[in-house]
DNA sequence: TTGAACATGTAAACGGTTACATGATTTA
DNA sequence: TAAATCATGTAACCGTTTACATGTTCAA
């Protein structure tokens, strides 16, 4: 089966609601998408272009101010292509996680440097979770029941707190299991 | 920073502790590490070709049985450079999840096709946990305490469980969330 | 005897990222 | 006035995947 470029369909559901400018796409995603899609800039640009001329969106030039900008809006056909794709049956991801492969291999090596590596993930994923949580009052917290997108982008940024909590759990044990077998030194707390 | 083949370190790590033919590489991996690394076909034979290049592993052509294959062994070289790897800080991965994507977008389509998505998911997660837990009874077990990387295989696979565990507890959450709140029809159970 | 598993590769296309490039406007 | 942010793009590279290609051996 013939992989595709699915970057087209999370710009399509970015323009769904309202025009926007490749910028407004890039950092609205930054913000919101991000830890489970995200585009480089180098991505959308190109896409836009590439949609427009497929007739799936379509440009203006608008000023904000003194600032210019593209504003790029979707058409009907987007639409109807945007939908036909979230009707498919999504794709599971295949997933490379760098942490986890180094773990698997970690006999090769000393206890102490995968505990090294357990410590700096779990840090990260404190940290993360941590910037969810403000992301959570700041900003879903702020917007009204009736808009009908935050139920959805509230089960998404569950998705996120559940998946640090389980991984902050799970690094916790780990740890922990291989400080009691090879009797990690707790000086080291870097 | 410039993004470097990391298919590399996957390789040398699996022919650390003995030499392996190309297929046997893919096999292996495909049964231990294809929930957080996999390899195709086509990266293998080419790597284990470039990395003989580089002098990382050697090849010698056996016979087992009948059969002909081409066995790499790692050089001390390779056994360098895969560990200095190891002592580097893990990169957090760069993941795309296209479900969470399709639930982001959710109030763009009819809440009936986010929840079928999610039953899809929750289907596939309950499937892939099975059988996660039938690698823990049949391979983990069998293997004896006294082998080196018994340990970190284990916490590995624990991690796929509680990633497994939290994620169906999630879905479960989710699909109770949409229906209630959208009087979800119970008859679509596909 | 047929299909599954073993075994090894190549070529081309594709998607995505990095680095490069530029310039305006707002804020400290 | 300097830095941060807004704003838009291009070119080249690289890693990965898909599709192609071939042949053997073992078990049902």
């Amino acid at each position: 089966m013939k992989k595709i470029n699915k970057s087209r369909y999370a710009i399509l559901g970015m323009l769904f609601d309202k025009p926007r400018s490749g910028y407004s796409i890039k950092s609205n995603m930054l913000e919101s998408t991000s830890r489970f899609w995200q585009e480089s800039d180098a991505s959308i640009y190109p896409m836009l272009k590439t949609l427009e001329a497929e007739g799936k969106v379509t440009s203006k030039n608008e000023f904000v101010g003194k600032r210019a900008k593209k504003m790029f809006e979707i058409t009907q056909t987007g639409k109807d292509e945007f939908l036909a794709w979230m009707a498919l049956p999504a794709e599971s991801e295949t997933h490379r996680d760098e942490l986890l492969l180094k773990l698997f291999f970690g006999a090769n090596t000393t206890p102490d440097e995968t505990i090294k590596q357990l410590r700096l993930k779990l840090q990260q994923s404190q940290k993360k979770r941590a910037q969810l949580t403000i992301v959570q009052i700041d900003t879903l917290a702020q917007i009204p029941d009736t808009h009908t997108h935050k139920l959805f982008w509230e089960m998404a940024l569950k998705n996120g707190l559940m998946h640090y909590d389980a991984q902050i759990n799970w690094l916790i044990d780990s740890i922990n299991c291989l400080e009691n077998k090879f009797g990690g030194k707790n000086g080291n707390k870097n």
